[in-house]
DNA sequence: TAGCGGATGATAATAATTATCATCCACGAT
DNA sequence: ATCGTGGATGATAATTATTATCATCCGCTA
């Protein structure tokens, strides 16, 4: 049914030790410090089966280091977002964003600057028509979102680099 | 090109139309006062071709109702949203949640407790590799999130109807 | 037209995140 | 191995988004 389109944990945990393996290897790299509290931050998110807000990964790394920072554990995220090692689950997480338009459709949203359209792509209606759950989710009433870049960030993020 | 997968303007603007003359009823049938700042919300939202947070909505609203108050566009927001006349984009906004899984994935979002599962999909992948962008939009490195309702939310919302 | 109950406006409270800044420590040079 | 420097951290304040509180107001039914 739906298993084979979860992600299995054994796989994740085989995943997490490789990554961590080449973590500071990468931070050298990147001329990043490798400091403990950095580390620490990198295995709990890696090791993490869920999708973790800064609060929790804040709990666990704590155990160890009682003495971090929950502003560490933001900007940590963040550093690691910034250079690959990691990625926020959605974009559009500051404020909400309402839709007046409750015909069934789907959004692609840009990444960068959070831009949001519409789009009419019935292949994706058509690829969820067929199934009724989706890793144990109901599919009934379902949105799909895209995260891609939009045309004016594209440019300007080809100029950053 | 990407032309068709955009939802037109024009096609809004008589969507909108549509939508507004069937609100006072639509509200008289649930049992909700029509008030001058309900329907304007529901106006400024509805014609809104973006997708505005509730910061945008009060400074159009307020145009027309100086005295608005911020809090009541929040409140009269979520109401719409309660009754299906609007709906979140994201339902994900109220915080960051981060993923050490960098290899490309996707996933499923319940909408009633948050919870996050990574999928396996091939086929949206396969769907949009086919494209270079989608209504403007870049698609390298795009993301796909599925909102659903888990088991869980399923049969807690059944009951409470 | 009266009056009840929901809706609103003003404001405080809460939650998430970011900014500030002094101290600290990882790391390359010595 | 030691030193000096710049980035990293911890403590804290500030900001931003949202929700709660509550007295007043007004849409709606009788």
């Amino acid at each position: 049914m739906d298993r084979p389109t979860l992600i299995s944990d054994k796989w994740r945990a085989g995943y997490a030790a490789e990554r961590l393996a080449e973590f500071t290897a990468r931070c050298r790299a990147r001329g990043l410090a490798i400091t403990p509290q950095r580390v620490a931050v990198m295995r709990v998110l890696v090791n993490s089966g869920d999708h973790p807000r800064a609060e929790a990964v804040f709990a666990k790394v704590r155990r160890e280091y009682p003495n971090i920072s929950l502003a560490t554990v933001h900007r940590t995220l963040e550093t690691l977002c910034a250079i690959g090692e990691a990625r926020k689950v959605t974009p559009l997480h500051d404020s909400a964003r309402y839709d007046g338009n409750t015909a069934p459709h789907h959004h692609v949203v840009c990444v960068r600057c959070r831009k949001i359209r519409d789009i009419e792509m019935p292949e994706f209606s058509d690829l969820l028509h067929g199934r009724q759950t989706l890793g144990g989710f109901q599919l009934l009433g379902c949105s799909v979102e895209v995260h891609a870049l939009c045309r004016e960030c594209r440019s300007a993020a080809a100029k950053e680099a």
